[in-house]
DNA sequence: CTAGTTTGTTAAACGGTGTTCATTTAAAAT
DNA sequence: ATTTTAAATGAACACCGTTTAACAAACTAG
């Protein structure tokens, strides 16, 4: 069946040209400002074929919403070098804040805009439900090695990824302009350390 | 000149209930979904008289964006009874908190989502800018009781500011269901009593 | 090799969007 | 009573996501 293969690699090439098409526009104009007509038109096919590869344009979205995941799990990933758990957790609110800075539209796209309706929860937010676990059973082995004693892992893990996250959410929704006699980066990097340094004393 | 006078209250009536009607269409269906013509018809009248009283959608959400502020701010003035500035610290991250939660839409309408054309930049976040000055302010102040004494204000106040937001933002967008052994309201108040407690340790 | 079927694509259409503008309506001023 | 002004309208413009009838090309069966 040499023939049905090359149609399917056919079709997933189309999917591909898609992609590439709507990461494009999706990073350079938000979720809602992207219409499949512009995607259409980047790759000059009418908007219409978009629905034979895609069911909606949220799917479409939550393909790159994944994509973006992939990227920020491979940077995740390198960290499991580093033998001690503390500076593990260290890193891993240093690299999201990095991966926040070098991919501010990809951060926007994951974490904080979204399409009404979701198409692709079980997919996008399968992922996060991993790393999610993947920051407990850290703040579990840190705890092992005597740190944070007093706090519930499931509250201190939501309390961590709030303290990033905030840092990362008040940049990409351009609210550290309020703050002005420093950079963006160095306001987030010494605000994390900030943080961090509280984390020491616990 | 009665009459002029009249003219002037019936104008800034006319106002008053679009807003109102505003208020509802924008709290119910967010930034986007929310449109001229369902605003219009909400108080039976035609799309284009909007653009009589208002530039464009994006300064009508700014007048409720303002709004917003001013309703947390009212909250937030209630603490300057409380004496103790540290004491008074954590009860603005409570007051932030129950704020997100009594107040999603507003919350999301003031601090997540945002109109591409940044018509009130000088309205809306103008109170931002304030109520910054005032957190900068309050954690000077618990400075000069001796806490958080090796941080620069500047830096901390980011940093306190990122995680309450973090929290909120997190339950804002739905992203607090991966952590399911709690309520949402449960997670962020442990989640920010875990937060105060390495404060305290600071 | 032909006839029929499947597949990928298109153009047009539907009902929606923000916004503009000529036109109407009604009230105020002359 | 007539002119001027202010307020609201509704049609129009250029978009939007999505559906669908039509169509050409490619594949399959006879």
């Amino acid at each position: 069946m040499g023939i049905a293969e090359r149609k399917l690699e056919e079709k997933q090439e189309m999917r591909k040209r898609i992609l590439d098409a709507a990461r494009k526009i999706f990073l350079e104009k938000g979720y809602e400002k992207a219409s499949i007509r512009n995607i259409a038109n980047e790759i000059s096919y009418s908007p219409g074929m978009i629905y034979f590869h895609f069911k909606d344009k949220s799917e479409v979205f939550y393909e790159l919403h994944k994509e973006g995941f992939r990227l920020l799990m491979t940077r995740l990933k390198v960290l499991d070098s580093v033998a001690d758990p503390f500076e593990r957790l260290k890193a891993v609110g240093r690299v999201f804040i990095q991966f926040a800075q070098d991919n501010k539209d990809y951060y926007n796209l994951m974490f904080i805009e979204e399409p009404a309706s979701k198409t692709g929860e079980a997919g996008g937010f399968q992922i996060a439900k991993e790393a999610i676990s993947h920051l407990i059973e850290l703040i579990g082995e840190c705890q092992r090695q005597g740190r944070f004693q007093h706090a519930d892992i499931e509250d201190f893990s939501f309390m961590f990824l709030s303290s990033v996250h905030g840092i990362c959410a008040l940049f990409c929704k351009d609210r550290t302009t309020n703050f002005q006699n420093k950079t963006n980066e160095e306001l987030m990097e010494h605000g994390y350390a900030c943080f961090v340094s509280l984390l020491e004393k616990g």
